[in-house]
DNA sequence: CAACTTTTTTTCGGACGTCAAAAAAATAAT
DNA sequence: ATTATTTTTTTGACGTCCGAAAAAAAGTTG
């Protein structure tokens, strides 16, 4: 049954909207929220001296109106706070974790890279070490850790949301590394654990939500396969969170080997290893941990690819049949209207896109291949940032519901306190 | 964006919960449901005076109360007015049309099936005969015809929700059968035409929301091969409507011939006509529409299952690998807590149990088969028409906002007008 | 330079929703 | 008849949004 409804939701909701319209728009005046989001212009400012008041936003005194010439009273423009909170955004990949801090207005202010060793990591040692990672990260930071309201984290495979753990990744040896529940204790803060591809979908509707909205799917290739979904204007991420493996969904019974130790994957016909392997004419039994693959043995790839290799032509073709059949399968069970292709293969999508098509029409009728179109996105490595720091946004805002703000503290020195 | 909240919003939900509740629980006291709602005593009392004042809900004056030793003031128990709105449920299938009429209270009061010639309906004639056919009906059940407020249709295949058409469907010999449009028209209702899979998920949940709600798909095996899924705890459709065509999502990369014209869909493994094929070892390229299947042929071939005939067997034991895969990259690729089967050829289950659970177990990955559950559901050809008045019911209980109800007609003599 | 115009922001009062508490209603128990 | 008990309704308070009016803060004009 539907949640019955009260007042206090309401007021929470169009907070929200106001936070995320200033966290958007820039500084802006309250006649121009009160546009944005369709409430009156009392209401506008009832809830803008609330949030005054908390300190989540602040006025602009600026001395130069950009506008110069223009009668009435000049709009005196609001901004979010950005000190108001910290998050952290944290990248778990093969090798390495990637650490970001933004502020409440969702600016990145400082970003590290600290190397570890994937082939070691695992349930027991890896909670330790990346806990003093973090802490050595903020403390140069020198951000109080008190101020750090949200940690996301995202990891390439399989992650389990209700346990927040990484079931399986390939950034580490182990298996079931628990996260939440280590970093939660560890520091005062929320913590939430997403598939990495899953933080791309959500990017990608935070840039640009009028073609990023209702019902598209992510796929990225790269290390392994990954996939978003974003389906009826939300993120989808299934029952346990473990959604959107479309790499590990079958394509053929008994096929290629994957690196899960199953057959047929997509995966096992998609991902780098896959396709050195198809390059170089290894059998497709042939373990993908005795291959040699990797991004950079993908990127050596594209550029055979480029010189005219046949080998190099040859596998990505027959990737870019697979894929097409694997967009197919999307198209016929979610008939999504959008979906996006990204990661570092997608440099080499010249050399799939007509057997990628050819695949789709072998594979789907055309009743079912109408409305939908295909986006090729440029890998951005950034995107999964943007999208740990847009979700972590979008629960400060629903956090701050009536609850006086804790303390709020200034990490670094800036001026604007009003 | 989010669209803001405003107060409107909130008694429209909390009627509709109300409503919904009442529909429920049957006749019930104000006190009840405020325990079930949540909702005060004094908001549960202002909203049902103002559903009585609208006709929608009834007092009971019962002469006896049921519980007779109890103290204090009586429970009086409310109930929905049943003759508040009546809906008109429709079935589409192979050359029958299947009609019902539902009161407000949600209960059928009439149903009727009428046959027609599936093989000659297109989209320039069976419009015409469909509002015949209805209007007939509807005159038999001496309801007045502007007491009829949604008209919901229910169509297997392809359906496109945005146009209101049956794009391709194994009832009618045309494509592009406009359902919605030509309803409208005729009658003064809302019309909505939908996938019946998809009617039965919605039957399920409301059936049972315990057990069915949150993330769950159900797989129709039947004539032809439905899917409905429930994500998030809605119906999903697709951004046009057309989701879960399971039946069409490619198996075998030129696999055996489907009645799309496509090769290696699921369907041309798990249907009526793909069982008998496979069992009379016709080659996997033979028309199924040189095929005599159908569920009576899907019956017959089950009755020589029982008898242990090999190759009917052996037909069943190929088809439950083939759905093994299939549920496998559902699991995969959106992480139901619970599938569902059901359909005529689940009378089958004994003969494909085994090989289905076998080709889960090559399909996929163990750590992604851990947490969901398979029912089988004995097939149920009422399922489909008590999802239509559920959907109806719901849209009916969102329209009667605020808006005065219309003159509310009383369609059969009920003495109970209070 | 004072009055007018224009535009933004704030204030005020009204309407409406929920809720807690009090009152009313209806019956059983004493 | 009176008291006790339980359900329902009423009342009053509080919170929210909105429209209208007022106030504020400029520029423009005579």
């Amino acid at each position: 049954m539907t949640r019955k409804a009260d007042r206090d939701q309401i007021r929470r909701q169009n907070r929200s909207i106001i936070l995320k319209a200033l966290r958007r728009q820039g500084p802006i005046a309250r006649i121009d929220l009160g546009q944005i989001t369709h409430l009156s212009p009392a209401t506008v400012t009832a809830i803008t001296s609330d949030l005054l008041a908390q300190g989540l936003i602040e006025g602009i005194e600026s001395e130069e109106p950009k506008a110069p010439q223009s009668r009435g009273r000049p709009r005196s423009l609001l901004r979010i706070n950005p000190d108001a909170a910290c998050v952290v955004a944290i990248r778990l990949s093969v090798n390495a974790i990637d650490m970001s801090l933004a502020n409440f207005a969702g600016e990145t202010f400082l970003n590290k890279r600290v190397p570890f060793d994937s082939a070691s990591a695992d349930a027991a040692s890896f909670p330790m070490l990346l806990i003093e990672t973090i802490e050595t990260f903020v403390g140069e930071a020198a951000v109080q850790p008190d101020s750090i309201r949200e940690i996301g984290v995202a990891a390439q495979g399989v992650v389990d949301k209700g346990s927040g753990m990484v079931v399986w990744s390939p950034a580490f040896a182990g298996r079931n590394i628990p996260i939440v529940a280590p970093l939660t204790k560890a520091f005062d803060a929320e913590c939430i654990l997403s598939n990495d591809t899953n933080m791309i979908t959500e990017a990608l509707h935070w840039i640009d939500p009028a073609r990023y909205s209702d019902t598209f799917a992510v796929v990225m290739l790269d290390y392994g396969v990954g996939m978003g979904l974003y389906l009826d204007n939300r993120l989808f991420e299934g029952a346990n969170g473990m959604a959107a493996e479309f790499g590990h969904s079958n394509h053929i019974p008994g096929g290629a080997l994957c690196r899960c130790g199953k057959r047929g994957c997509m995966e096992a016909y998609l991902s780098d290893y896959a396709l050195v392997r198809a390059a170089t004419h290894l059998p497709e039994t042939t373990d993908p941990k005795e291959i040699n693959a990797g991004v950079a043995g993908l990127a050596a790839l594209i550029a055979r690819a480029d010189q005219g290799d046949n080998d190099a032509l040859t596998a990505f073709a027959s990737a870019g049949r697979v894929l097409g059949y694997g967009l197919a399968r999307l198209l016929a069970i979610l008939d999504p209207k959008r979906i996006v292709l990204t990661g570092a293969a997608m440099r080499a999508f010249r050399f799939m896109e007509a057997s990628m098509y050819r695949g789709l029409e072998e594979a789907l009728v055309e009743d079912l291949r109408q409305n939908y179109e295909i986006d090729v996105m440029p890998w951005n490595e950034d995107f999964i940032r943007r999208g740990l720091v847009a979700q972590a946004m979008d629960r400060l805002d629903k956090d701050y519901l009536g609850t006086e703000t804790r303390k709020i503290a200034s990490p670094r020195n800036r001026g604007a306190a009003a």
